[in-house]
DNA sequence: AAGGCGGGGGG
DNA sequence: CCCCCAGCCTT
């Protein structure tokens, strides 16, 4: 009741001014909460202002291509919240008319929509009593009551879900919400946070044991894994390049890059006609090579270490179909090629 | 139950 | 170098 009443006053006198903080339109809030998925606030912030612009409404994100949504998605990464967005929203406009799911359980049936969502979606926008769980709620339940629980571990999210359940505000669910996300956000922060000016210092087990830097505990996860990326970036002489669609499953899923050719180790130079002597785009065909980067090109994801270089191949003709170079910013591709292609400028 | 999925920023 | 971020889906 403290805690809840006490987290509250302070969001109300600490909140930040953000655009989905002034509607209770479900289809402006399921936007902002798919984008701010795994996104800090200040990364997500101007996509959410380009999509709100460019799809005022759920028909007009429904009715766009899904290469114009994972377009407009570009660089914000975690694609597949990108196509699940597109998926559900044909869902709402064509089946549910355009009307949103009304509560919890209905919400969770939508695509990229998970426990997290659909309590954010149905107590922000229609006061049901549903405690949402993220990041913040783990930092700072597991601080203030002393649980050790890992978050990551099987029970951990059962254990915080049911004990949020416990504290939320009855009578206002999305307000408590907000206040316990918003003071894990800039308050009760991962490092340094403020606990000389913390309204619940007093009560606060970690803090008053000296473990503020030990909680909430969270199972190490692997080590990422080396990858070496080689990309074609065909140049021919009538100005064409060659983009290609990533299939099936893995990272980057339906985005376009140049054509990949995956080694075991670095592609020396010396090393790289052998290397694509049966390659199929290549095969039979003159070109002419060169390195772009001498220096291995570094992408660090969650869990890959991509360590690229991009190959410039000068041909007369492509051997397949291509795009215009001049047309190759319009394509959804990974930052790593957007990247390359801005800076190389064909 | 475990693994995969981006990219940016902070310390 | 590490960790974290308004998590979800697949296997």
């Amino acid at each position: 009741m403290i805690f809840s009443k006490t987290l509250i006053h302070w969001y109300s006198n600490n909140k930040r001014n953000l655009p989905w903080r002034e509607t209770q339109e479900p289809y402006c809030i399921w936007l902002s909460e798919i984008i701010l998925q795994q996104t800090q606030v200040k990364q997500g912030l101007p996509y959410y202002q380009a999509f709100v612009g460019k799809f005022p409404t759920v028909f007009d994100l429904a009715k766009a291509d899904e290469s114009d949504v994972l377009k407009l998605w570009q660089g914000l990464g975690y694609y597949s919240r990108a196509r699940n967005l597109h998926a559900s929203a044909k869902y709402v406009a064509s089946e549910l008319k355009g009307t949103f799911p009304d509560n919890y359980k209905d919400l969770l049936k939508l695509k990229g929509v998970g426990d997290y969502t659909a309590s954010a979606i149905a107590s922000i926008c229609f006061n049901e009593v549903a405690a949402v769980v993220d990041g913040n709620v783990y930092r700072v339940l597991s601080r203030y009551f002393g649980v050790c629980t890992p978050i990551n571990s099987t029970k951990g999210p059962k254990e915080f879900k049911a004990l949020a359940q416990e504290l939320i505000d009855k009578d206002n669910p999305a307000e408590f919400n907000q206040a316990i996300m918003e003071f894990g956000a800039t308050q009760c922060k991962p490092k340094n946070p403020y606990c000389h000016i913390c309204p619940l210092n007093n009560s606060c087990i970690a803090f008053n044991k000296n473990k503020i830097h030990e909680l909430p505990v969270k199972i190490k996860s692997a080590k990422a894994k080396k990858k070496y990326f080689n990309f074609l970036v065909f140049v021919s002489e009538d100005g064409k390049t060659i983009l290609e669609k990533r299939e099936g499953k893995g990272i980057w899923q339906n985005l376009y890059q140049f054509p990949l050719i995956e080694t075991k180790n670095e592609l020396k130079i010396e090393s790289f006609e052998k290397a694509v002597e049966n390659h199929k785009l290549l095969n039979d065909m003159p070109f002419e090579y060169s390195l772009y980067n001498k220096e291995l090109l570094v992408h660090k994801l969650s869990h890959q270490h991509l360590y690229t270089k991009f190959w410039i191949i000068n041909t007369k003709q492509l051997p397949i179909e291509g795009v215009p170079v001049s047309k190759a910013q319009e394509f959804a591709v990974p930052i790593l090629i957007g990247n390359f292609i801005e800076e190389f400028n064909f």
